[in-house]
DNA sequence: CACATAAAATGAGTGCGCTCAAATATATTG
DNA sequence: CAATATATTTGAGCGCACTCATTTTATGTG
């Protein structure tokens, strides 16, 4: 039995839920920018102020969201990384799948984006953590993976390996959302970069 | 003669300057988010309109009075790693200056991770692109420095090089500065991973 | 069950970023 | 030098994120 909840707490997992789903559709729907907290609330069937304990700013309620939908697109990426061969082509075919998901509403991308630039909540950078874990696992996982096939040398180490992975993705996304390069661009830069990795300056 | 300028272009550069030095010295004395552009109007000596036919938004405001600053710091970094040897060491001293300037003021730093995670302005972008472009060169020296000293491979292209280094190092900047990773982490974790990306994973 | 204590929700109020119609300063033209 | 056109500034006003004193709801106690 997973509900050893008092009333209470049932209240509030309840009340958290239709806040995050309330903020989630009207993000979608309006825009980030346009939603307003009154808005959200009303939806949600609760007092402006109430949104305020449940997340510190608006800006926090986009963290809940993302971090809910993000699991999920990671997986997704996952399954579709290994579809192919090759840590390359591999590791292009994981970062296009969040990368699609992201422009599918690029407004709403763009403030995820800035939000990301500085996490303030305890929550938030939680909830953040948790998803960068995941999303570095799946990486790991991936290097292991070609280290298995012989692509990578065995002495290279899992982690510094994923996050540079991600470090090279993350720097180009930044530079298409805030459309410094176009999709084309975006492409090609980062196929390049990651190949880079691979073989490495030397 | 550098002034082919109307009484007009005379004034705005004027304003344009007035804004930029109170903006600074507010920011830096009251923090970002506890200065209002009402103050930054007032020191200025020009109405609250006047501030947003200058920069859109007072996060605008912010790339302003980043950007200068930087550049001077873009210039002092290369200066330290000119200091060193070797293509890690060098790229460690040049991240870690620009850290260091970062580190005097947190919480303004933390306002321009934000901001940087998604540049929306036009005028704004250009600068930002002009900071990257004069940083990205200066790591392309260094890396092309590493070349003729036989450090790096002949055939590493430079401008991948440099966006790597880069990215690897803004990963982490955005760890410390959101307090994922202490100090010393980030010293560790940017040692390691710029050292990966030289020898390559294969 | 009555009472006391603590937790959570409420919503009117507040301050600030930003807008925009009107005013002012500069340029242009006959 | 008027007179007209255009660019720039102005500041009162607006909408929205967020606060906080008050009220409501849940829990613990005799």
């Amino acid at each position: 039995m997973a509900a050893a909840l008092s009333k209470r707490e049932q209240n509030k997992v309840e009340k958290r839920g239709r806040i995050i789903a309330a903020a989630r559709a009207l993000f979608t729907h309006k825009g980030f920018e346009a939603t307003t907290t009154q808005e959200i609330a009303e939806a949600a069937d609760v007092a402006a102020g109430t949104i305020f304990s449940y997340a510190r700013t608006k800006d926090d309620l986009l963290i809940l969201v993302f971090h809910d939908e993000m699991m999920d697109v990671v997986e997704r990426a996952y399954g579709a990384a290994k579809s192919h061969v090759g840590l390359v082509d591999q590791t292009v075919a994981f970062f296009e799948t969040i990368v699609a998901y992201h422009e599918r509403d690029l407004p709403l991308a763009h403030a995820l984006m800035r939000q990301l630039g500085f996490v303030g909540g305890a929550e938030q950078r939680a909830l953040v953590a948790e998803l960068m874990t995941r999303l570095l696992g799946c990486l790991a996982k991936l290097v292991e993976g070609a280290k298995s096939a012989g692509e990578v040398g065995a002495t290279s180490p899992l982690a510094p390996a994923a996050r540079s992975l991600f470090a090279i993705y993350y720097l180009h996304l930044g530079a298409l959302l805030s459309g410094y390069l176009d999709r084309a661009q975006f492409d090609r830069a980062l196929r390049t970069d990651l190949g880079l990795l691979l073989r490495g300056l030397d």
